[in-house]
RNA sequence: GCUGCUAUAGUGUAGUCCGGCCAAUCAUGUCGGCCUUUCACGCCGACGACUGGGGUUCGAAUCCCCAUAGCAGCACCA
């Protein structure tokens, strides 16, 4: 039996922690969370948990166009079902007089200045390693154009605000790059406003603001990382301590939000939670738990190679978890009824789970015929033992297929390899849709289900299932693997 | 095109910094067996990898160079 023996990797140590370290979860308001995000939120997680200290969640809507106002209630929403330790939280969107604050600052120390040049020209002067005509203005010029931008009189595209970095620089992406613009529309959700922080930004000042010691983020964000480092030196900040880790994609399915919204709004999915998803909210409805994406995250650890994430590896973790604590019953796919002639009335108990005694019994009376799967039902001659039953022989297996009684010996029926399988009473039979990501399953199962609701069940010989809805017409169920 | 990161079995991962104890760890998977009234769990066993080529060295998965492959960035996204 069963004692899940998750031993978890322990990640490697981190640099200048031994003191306590302040950390951060930084999602963006644009959906709800995915395995992408549970990888940074565990991995940080884990680390505050390891070295004591705060977890801040900063919820990054600095970009109104990519941000939907149902996602911060879904993410809290994940983050809860994750199981995070979170400290603190704060909105980018409330801090905007903050980003002004030392945007302006930035422009008084030389380190940004106002730009409103035509992008196409500006990118181009940028592969040439060439100044732009604005940023050779003075300082008090850009102080004025910044009042002007933040008094609304640039259209949006027409001004923005970029930081003086190496023009030099061989890595064109490091060259100037911008601090903030001007967005007209979409209306942001939670503010008003026109002037908006891009991110390095608004990250840089609010990890230093925030009193942010380690980040644990996406080699996505190497290059920020450099980019944000501009930033720091010009006002004299420490860096915090940043640890990379590599590409993650999980097979067979995209982790894109914007992908999936899509994938959403032409009708390919139901919703966020459609069990194709990899979406913590699709987990959930498969009846995947949170300690196992937990266990999984923390085994890839944060190595900075590139990974395919295998579905395998998740189910082996959950299986740990849901198998010890998960009831047995049948469900019957593709139903058949079968007639067995001779077979004495009687009433089976099936244990709920097998080397878990005390947890009790179903109850399955038997009475001439019972449903069991059609594909089991092969060649007259073959001798089956119905589970926890007795034996039988089919006689005849077409339609209405026949069967007699062979008695109940266990022995005999291991002795001639008889196949032992699921079966249900056709009097006790309540109707149950079993959802897999490949596609649904119309069958039978135990009166017992109903009171499932919520739970992951074994089917026996079928595999585990989140048993989602009990309605008068029958069960909804969820199958999470085998 | 420019810049950077990475490369261990089907998948994930340890080892790489400080060369020898690595004929390479653990998990998962697959196969075989045991246990078992589930094709679950558990137990036993097997299978399976240092991307390629040079170099340094008594000795390289580990250091250096080249190649190849993958990924990321070069957005008025995060």
């Amino acid at each position: 039996m069963a004692r899940p023996r998750v031993h978890i990797k322990e990640l490697p140590p981190l640099e200048k922690a031994e003191s306590g370290v302040v950390m951060r979860f930084a999602p963006n308001p644009s959906g709800p969370l995915h395995l992408g995000h549970a990888r940074a939120a565990v991995l940080n997680d884990a680390y505050v948990r390891r070295y004591g200290g705060r977890y801040v969640l900063r919820i990054e809507d600095t970009d109104p166009k990519r941000v939907d106002p149902e996602a911060y209630r879904m993410v809290q929403e994940d983050i809860g079902w994750l199981g995070l330790n979170i400290t603190d939280i704060v909105y980018q969107s409330d801090r905007f007089d903050l980003y002004y604050k030392y945007g302006r600052e930035l422009i008084e120390r030389g380190g940004a200045y106002v730009c409103t040049c035509d992008n196409e020209m500006f990118r181009e002067l940028k592969q040439a390693k060439t100044a732009c005509p604005c940023r050779s203005a003075e300082i008090e010029d850009n102080l004025e154009s910044w009042e002007k931008m933040l008094g609304g009189e640039f259209y949006e595209g027409s001004a923005s605000v970029r930081v003086r970095t190496d023009l030099d620089h061989p890595d064109p992406a490091m060259r100037d790059y911008p601090a903030f613009r001007i967005l007209n529309s979409p209306p942001h959700p939670r503010i008003e406003a026109t002037v908006y922080p891009l991110m390095n930004f608004s990250v840089a000042v609010d990890d230093h603001l925030l009193g942010i010691t380690h980040v644990i983020r996406g080699k996505d964000h190497i290059a920020n990382t450099r980019r944000q480092r501009y930033i720091f030196d010009y006002f004299g900040w420490d860096v915090p301590v940043y640890r990379h880790y590599g590409r993650m994609g999980i097979e067979g399915v995209v982790l894109s939000t914007s992908q999936m919204r899509e994938g959403i709004r032409s009708g390919v999915y139901h919703g966020w939670d459609d069990i194709r998803l990899g979406t913590l909210r699709a987990f959930a409805r498969r009846g995947i738990k949170p300690e196992a994406v937990r266990d999984a995250v923390m085994d890839i650890g944060v190595g900075d190679t590139d990974i395919s994430f295998s579905w395998e590896n998740l189910y082996a973790q959950n299986k740990n978890i849901i198998d010890p604590v998960s009831n047995r019953y049948f469900f019957v796919p593709d139903p058949v009824m079968v007639h067995i002639s001779d077979a004495p009335r009687q009433v089976a108990h099936p244990l709920l789970h097998p080397g878990q005694d005390d947890k009790g019994t179903r109850t399955l009376p038997f009475n001439e015929s019972v449903l069991v799967p059609s594909s089991e039902i092969k060649d007259a001659g073959t001798m089956i033992r119905l589970k926890d039953l007795f034996n039988i022989m089919i006689e005849s297996a077409g339609n209405q297929p026949q069967a007699v009684f062979t008695g109940d010996s266990l022995a005999e029926a291991r002795a001639s390899k008889a196949q032992i399988i699921q079966w249900l009473p056709v009097e006790n039979a309540i109707p149950c849709r079993l959802l897999t990501q490949e596609g649904d399953l119309e069958g039978v199962c135990e009166p017992g289900v109903m009171k499932e609701e919520g739970n992951v069940v074994q089917f026996e010989r079928v595999g585990f299932a989140r048993i989602d809805a009990v309605k008068p017409e029958g069960i909804i169920a969820y199958f999470s693997h085998r």
